[in-house]
DNA sequence: CATGAATGAGTGTTCATTCAT
DNA sequence: GATGAATGAACACTCATTCAT
């Protein structure tokens, strides 16, 4: 087998349950079956299996971001930021060892997060943003704080995966079952209504309970 | 200065950034300006300080639950449970460190983290169930998924602090200030009501845009 | 036993056999009979015990050198060159081990060798100068290139400790015998006064062979 | 270009500045852009290389000596050894790299050390000694201790090819250029006649200053 | 000849903890 | 209570060398 990806999987997996300073190289290659000299050799060290890991996730991430942004105009915003939503629990459901292990290692003080954080986070921002007053421009979005609902949008999309173990153990929810994933984007969907949607014009009076 | 409390917040300052696998007992020591060996005199060991860190947190995060929980069932089951959303935030901004810390370190596969879910999130899923399923008994609330809603909540709950390094730095928003803390609760009862409002009955003619 | 002396003894020992890079810290310690943590612990690091020593050389060189240049001026300049002189051969014989290894390294490129050098060899430099300057004006000496003449005179004075073991081993001189001190020093004299004495005017006729 | 020479050239480059034992064999490979299997190919390993340069080194070094000593007998002894001196000096000066590298790594207690003593440095030995002794017997030089001259020539002869770096940083003096080999023989002379030379019968009284 | 993957021993350093003072 | 020396295991990483291709 493939010696790389093997230390790829393993990394994954250990960084995933124990964290990345939890987590050393000799576990990683006695879990890989692999010499741990190998991990300097392909990965130029820890701290680069975890740069390339990491990148690796948001390449991705932004990727599926990037694409329904993209969309033909044709579509309306609304459904394109919809189906952005989707792709990004589909991406992270994909990959849910990883996206676990990034967000958390993303919570850290570190040279790489901040350089994270001006590539990747900053990426995904603005295409958030875009979209966002897209959306408001044409209508089809109430005026609101856009930053108030990439913090939302994005509490609802991460948390899922970042606290599988809880959702599993304490709620009984299985969020590797896909029939999670599609659930839970309904979910997704009412929220991002009741933070988008215009308000009816109603006349108070006909209201009824 | 007390020894014990100068090792409390050097560690909490220091797992908030470093995480706890990534903070040595010596830099927690050298923070605090305190021989290393009253770490182990005081608290036995870096794994007692966590564990008794993270008890403290969620001792005082259950406590914010529990005393809403326990008003007198004069008030309405949606008053005790906004009232009960506020003062998580609350506690959660006077322990932005230490909250930012917990919820990172839950997301880990640990023994530790595993008798923590087994107590206090327990305990925690209890009172949310209870309140929300006295609710929908009496009417306020909608019928709808419980642990759903429990998962949502918790991720608005939390998500500011776990994630504000990335508000501060990315979205611009200032999570340790009073005012976000208000403001957001708002946004937070948005999110509620159209988790658990009963839908209007409207006539739909009367609808107008 | 002293640890922190016992890892310097031990240090010097194999430093001066083995050379610095040529040794390792393990080594060190089982001779010195101490954990390996106490390099770094006393030392921070094998590089800071390769300062320490290497400084603590040259302090006590460059102190030889100094005591002699600033002796009361009563003295001629070629007395009190003539000690220096002396002073640094029993210098470099009551610590040669450590001088072997400081004159092997210093010909390697680190930037520990460039800092000695802009420090303790120029220090070295200015005061070989400063006397060779004072006893030319004089008279005392003939006026020849102070660049040359340091060079000799370095070369004559480290050379013994440097190469002891070539001494001792293909030319069966001891010189690590008080004797051989004594006896060089005066072979040093001589090359000092072919290189600095003033020529003699001498009736080139009655000179006899 | 040739790989065995292309790793030769890096390997006295690297060792010049970083010494035998700070040197590792990617190091070589990288510089000669050779793949790192060839210096086991080649040379037998690391120790093989070294061995192949010291002995390279030392080889030229002592053909330099034997050519001068096997001169026509119609020489003088002096005016051999003037010879063999300044053949040594530009032998040297063309290996600068080689001859510093190897005359610090001679002052190491190693195996190869060891037997590049009892046989090159003994050879040395030898015909210094037959060459002094000659032109002792001969009446051109007078009589001294034969181990101590061949001390002090070799000090003069190595230093400024050992400490080049020193000679140009500290001293300002460049040992590279060809015009310091000429005038440093000079030098060489001189101290030569004076350890050499038989002393001037001079009637003490009519010595002038 | 040339390559790059693979190995396992070794590198220097840091770790949490203990203990005599 | 407080200290700093001491420990041995573990850390990430580099080493020279080998070998199948």
């Amino acid at each position: 087998m493939n010696t790389r990806q093997s230390i790829i999987d393993a990394a994954i997996s250990l960084f995933n349950s124990k964290g990345f300073t939890g987590t050393s190289v000799r576990e990683i290659a006695r879990k890989a079956k692999v010499n741990v000299a190998h991990i300097s050799y392909y990965f130029n060290g820890k701290g680069g299996l975890l740069e390339y890991l990491v990148s690796e996730f948001y390449e991705g991430y932004i990727a599926a971001i990037e694409k329904n942004y993209s969309l033909l105009t044709a579509h309306s915003a609304r459904e394109r930021l919809q189906q952005m939503l989707l792709d990004i629990l589909y991406y992270q459901h994909d990959n849910r060892q990883l996206a676990r292990f990034v967000h958390r290692e993303v919570t850290l003080d570190t040279i790489l997060i901040r350089e994270v954080m001006t590539t990747y986070l900053m990426k995904e921002k603005y295409y958030f943003t875009a979209i966002l007053e897209e959306g408001m421009k044409r209508g089809e979005f109430r005026n609101a704080s856009i930053p108030h609902i990439i913090l939302q949008l994005r509490s609802l999309l991460h948390m899922p995966y970042l606290q599988s173990q809880y959702l599993s153990e304490v709620l009984y929810i299985q969020p590797h079952e896909l029939f999670f994933v599609r659930q839970y984007y309904k979910e997704i969907l009412n929220s991002l209504n009741s933070l988008l949607a215009k308000p009816l014009k109603v006349r108070k009076t006909i209201l009824v309970r």
